[in-house]
RNA sequence: GGGCCUAUAGCUCAGUUGGCUAGAGCGCACGCCUGAUAAGCGUGAGGUCGGUGGUUCAACUCCACCUAGGCCCA
């Protein structure tokens, strides 16, 4: 006779190597060689071959730096779009890149190495210090299982690259689209160099605090009638009067209210909410408001230069502020950023009258030669001796200075090269092509259009060294600048080959076709040592890239990153491909948002709050991280933290446990084994159908690029259907009975094919697991060698039965129901487990009807012992009242049902009928003729 | 300061064109099980829908303003 432990050998545990807890941080690097190992990336490759392509085209990350969390989202969210779409039946190459030129290197390079390298070996360095980063990012989106042709990435520092960047830019020349104007940048007087925002830093420097009056020519009656004969004033304040030989205009703001303020027998014009604290600034002890003006009326004035016969227009401007001044803002194109665009706007003359050293030109009348902070003083005793210096004080702010020098720096015009918007027609034609772009979220459209709208023409030119020089050339006679199409091609031949370095290693004869001459006659010529602006560089990317003989069609199907590219990526691509083939490079742009620490804010090292993806993949593993990039809608910015982490944990946990099971449970499985689908359990077909239904989901929003739908729905699937119902109930099938029968080959066939199925639909997301549950799922050997060369199951889709979870769902409520009152029952200490009880559902008409339909499953179901069914007349149609009583009969030993059977099997005192059964059919016990 | 965006339970997400006591899963609390066991199951408690005002018979949903945060520009 069997014991107690004998009858533990006679059900079917589950076995599986695949353990339950997954240590991903050893895990991850051990598949990521076995994928190395066996060719995966090729193998993708070739398994798609002569699909229907979709390609994600990648924006350039910079080359400095390991990997922080917004590369991580980025690349995963990337890869996320491959893998699905290869799963999907796409062929779907993804050629990552780099960007390599750039000031932030060049800084590095030349802060290492400090001053007096020749511009040759600064761009070597800068190109070893690049490749070294492209190294290290390289290996960390490997890590966090992105796939890839990493063999090949492209480089914006390659010499094809180069090469090719130079040609587009020849392109916009040939257009003509290509002019050299004036632009006011941060310029150091004493290093004589331009500097760009990140070579600047902000220090305490005491400025003078003047306020200067312009008169207004004529026209004071047309102002208001009051003031016929009157002497008027825009009050100006500004804290560099050296700038104001450049005026050129006076800006106010068109909604601002303006007083005219009378003072003795002057008339001053000045916001309305800043007068007392420019009386006070100035002094003025008697004055009234002669009449208050909204700016609008303001538009169309002309004043005088304070000194120079010279007139300064009003204009109307939204950047005028109440911070400080007047609300009457001093206005000077070549000297300042807003005056720059005014002076754009409204067609005013870039003027600079201050050479590379800091004096003012020869046009400066009283202080040619001047420099101009050697000047201020000067400027100011002149304006007081003429009487236009209302107010002078001295002021300590913040200004910036030269990070090399420490001097304090100048905002100069400087000549600059420039792509003109407006030039055949790219601007309009950009912002059509706008509109034929998908942007999600939608609201990109209206983003990208308003700024092409707005923007001022594309200064391409830098004052820097690394990266790809502008071609252009200079007389040295006419000293015009020499910029023709067929010359950039030329020399871009010659970058091709030696890389753009030639541009500083070969002299202008080596870089010219013989016989070139300036269109005055001349021979001699001299290089121009601007450099184009990175973001043109990577903005030629698609037009380098997407090359259909690479299969690589241009243009993308998506774009994906950061909002910060509305400026710059998404953009300088739309221009250039506008621009060289006239539609833009995308048909889809995705945008996601920042990632933040846990309380929303920003990572910043001075915050302390920065989370590295790299600490993550050491402590938790790569998925993790993925399981993040999932589950989060990533069109917002998305936080992490501890308390995220945590919970993302538990869910790779719970999703592990709840794919093991089945795993485990199929130990002895087989296709040979599988059962029709005639002899699967009704609800084995309703498990089927609710795989078949949330994969629908999954690969809809797969479709949708809504990963967050696909984590939630087939986590709520894995938590919901899988874990605490269908697997939950399967386990009697399972474990009780025999190992060939037809019950529990029914149930292994439906966890077979759900396992199947939702490993592949996870697969894009934890490629690692899946990976390792499809080696242990097929390890009797599976169609292909990794999940990653598979497709979403299609053979899921023939169990959809909408009619089948229809049905099921009343009785999913009253099993809830059931729950509860064994609950209670198990609060009173009734029961325990739920098998020592009965539940007795007294039924309404329809739900007795419902609930026979269900008949002997019922108890298996509830994971009960016994169901009673009855009919009572007093409960209307669907009402039930389920109360619990204590199973009759004993407590079977092998299958832990109270069976009034247990017991009445002779010579096996403990086991029930089923159990005896399966017993005989195993043959542990002698089959009795009967 | 300007443009664009966001704000629903501790966490991650749902909430269709304004209309039933605002949903899910996790977490938490309490309990069960010990044949998925550093697992599994059940029950329960959690929300003035960022705030204020307005439109409406009715607002988480529409409008205005404010607050907090994000990106870009200044």
């Amino acid at each position: 006779m069997p014991d107690q432990l004998d009858l533990k050998k006679t059900i079917n545990l589950p076995k599986t190597d695949f353990s339950m807890r997954a240590n991903l941080p050893t895990l991850e690097p051990r598949i990521l060689a076995q994928w190395e190992e066996m060719g995966l990336a090729k193998k993708i490759r070739s398994a798609r071959k002569g699909r229907k392509t979709f390609i994600l085209h990648d924006g350039p990350p910079y080359a400095n730096g390991h990997i922080h969390l917004g590369h991580a989202l980025n690349k995963i969210l990337k890869d996320l779009i491959v893998k699905s779409k290869t799963m999907e039946g796409y062929d779907s190459p993804y050629l990552p890149g780099w960007d390599c030129h750039g000031l932030p290197i060049e800084i590095k390079v030349v802060r290492q190495k400090k001053a007096g390298m020749d511009l040759l070996k600064v761009r070597q360095q800068c190109r070893e210090y690049a490749r070294k980063f492209v190294e290290i990012q390289r290996e960390e989106f490997k890590r966090l299982g992105v796939f890839g042709e990493w063999d090949s990435p492209y480089l914006t520092m390659s010499n094809e690259y180069e090469a090719e960047t130079a040609r587009l830019f020849g392109r916009f020349v040939e257009k003509g689209s290509v002019y050299k104007g004036f632009k006011p940048v941060h310029w150091c007087i004493s290093c004589e160099t331009a500097l760009a925002e990140a070579e600047v830093e902000y220090a305490d420097h005491s400025s003078p605090s003047v306020y200067v009056k312009f008169p207004l020519v004529g026209g004071s009656t047309s102002l208001h009638p009051q003031l016929a004969d009157r002497k008027v004033f825009a009050l100006i304040w500004t804290t560099t009067p050296w700038t104001l030989p450049a005026n050129l205009a006076v800006c106010f703001h068109p909604n601002f209210e303006y007083s005219l303020l009378e003072v003795e027998d002057e008339i001053y014009i000045i916001a309305r909410e800043l007068l007392e604290r420019v009386a006070q600034e100035c002094g003025f002890e008697d004055y009234r408001i002669v009449i208050t003006l909204r700016g609008e009326a303001l538009k169309n004035l002309v004043f005088r230069h304070p000194w120079l016969d010279r007139e300064s227009k009003s204009i109307l401007a939204d950047h005028v502020t109440l911070e400080q001044g007047t609300g009457a803002v001093h206005t000077a194109p070549g000297h300042g950023h807003d005056d720059y665009l005014m002076g754009i706007e409204h067609g005013l003359q870039i003027y600079c009258p201050v050479d590379d050293s800091g004096r003012f030109t020869s046009d400066v009348e009283h202080f040619a030669g001047l420099q101009v902070f050697e000047a201020n003083p000067k400027i100011n005793r002149f304006m007081a001796e003429k009487g236009v210096l209302v107010a002078e004080k001295t002021i300590v702010h913040s200004y910036p200075h030269c990070w090399r020098c420490h001097n304090p720096v100048i905002f100069r015009a400087t000549p600059q090269w420039f792509i003109s918007l407006d030039h055949a027609d790219l601007r309009r034609r950009a912002i059509e092509e706008v509109k034929l772009v998908r942007w999600i979220p939608n609201w990109g459209q209206e983003r990208m259009g308003s700024m092409l709208a707005n923007r001022p023409d594309w200064c391409i030119s830098r004052q820097r060294v690394w990266g790809v020089p502008i071609t252009s050339f200079y007389c040295k006679k006419c000293e015009k600048p020499f910029l023709r199409s067929e010359i950039v091609d030329h020399v871009a031949d010659i970058f091709q080959k030696e890389s753009a370095d030639a541009w500083y290693s070969r002299s202008v004869a080596e870089l010219l076709p013989d016989g070139t001459r300036c269109q005055c006659g001349n021979t001699e010529l001299e290089k121009e040592y601007d450099i184009l602006d990175v973001w043109f560089d990577s903005g030629t990317s698609q037009h380098i890239v997407l090359r259909e003989a690479e299969n690589l069609p241009w243009p993308a199907d998506v774009y994906l990153e950061g909002p910060d590219q509305y400026r710059g990526w998404f953009h300088s691509s739309l221009l250039i491909a506008v621009g060289v083939r006239n539609a833009a490079p995308y048909r889809t742009v995705i945008c996601h948002g920042f990632s933040l620490d846990a309380e929303g804010h920003a990572m910043s090292k001075s915050r302390g709050n920065v989370i590295s993806p790299l600490d993550v993949m050491k402590k938790d593993g790569a998925e993790i991280l993925r399981l993040w990039v999932s589950s989060i809608d990533y069109t917002e910015d998305s936080r992490l933290g501890g308390e995220i982490l945590s919970r993302l944990r538990e869910a790779y946990r719970k999703l592990r446990n709840t794919i093991r099971f089945p795993v485990g449970n199929l130990f002895d499985f087989g296709a040979s084994k599988q059962v029709s689908n005639e002899g699967l359990f009704e609800l084995d077909r309703w498990a089927l159908a609710r795989m078949a239904w949330a994969a629908h989901q999954a690969e809809e929003a797969y479709k949708r690029f809504e990963f967050h739908v696909v984590y939630h729905t087939l986590y709520n699937f894995c938590v919901v259907d899988l874990s605490s119902f269908y697997l939950d109930v399967l386990k009697d099938r399972l474990y009780i009975s025999a190992p060939d029968s037809l019950a529990r080959r029914a149930a292994q066939t439906a966890l077979f094919r759900i396992t199947d199925t939702l490993v592949r639909l996870l697969a894009p997301i934890l490629p690692f697991t899946c990976e390792e549950v499809w080696k242990n799922l097929y390890s009797h050997g599976g169609p292909v060698e990794s999940v990653h060369l598979t497709e979403f199951s299609r053979e899921i889709d023939q169990y959809q039965d909408k009619k089948l979870l229809e049905r099921w769902e009343p009785l999913l409520k009253i099993r809830t129901q059931v729950s509860k009152a064994l609950e209670e029952s198990r609060q009173r200490k009734e029961i325990g487990n739920s098998l020592e009880a009965t539940v007795n559902i007294q039924c309404g008409r329809r739900s007795f009807e419902y609930l026979q339909t269900f008949s002997e499953h019922l108890r298996f179901l509830f994971i009960v012992s016994h169901v009673e069914l009855t009919e009572a007349s007093e409960l209307s149609g669907e009402k039930i009242e389920v109360s619990v009583s204590k199973a009759l009969g004993e407590k079977c030993e092998r299958c832990w049902n109270h069976l009034p059977s247990v017991g009445t099997h002779a010579g096996l005192p403990m086991i029930c009928s089923r159990c005896y059964e399966v017993l005989q059919e195993i043959g542990v016990v002698k089959k009795v003729p009967s």
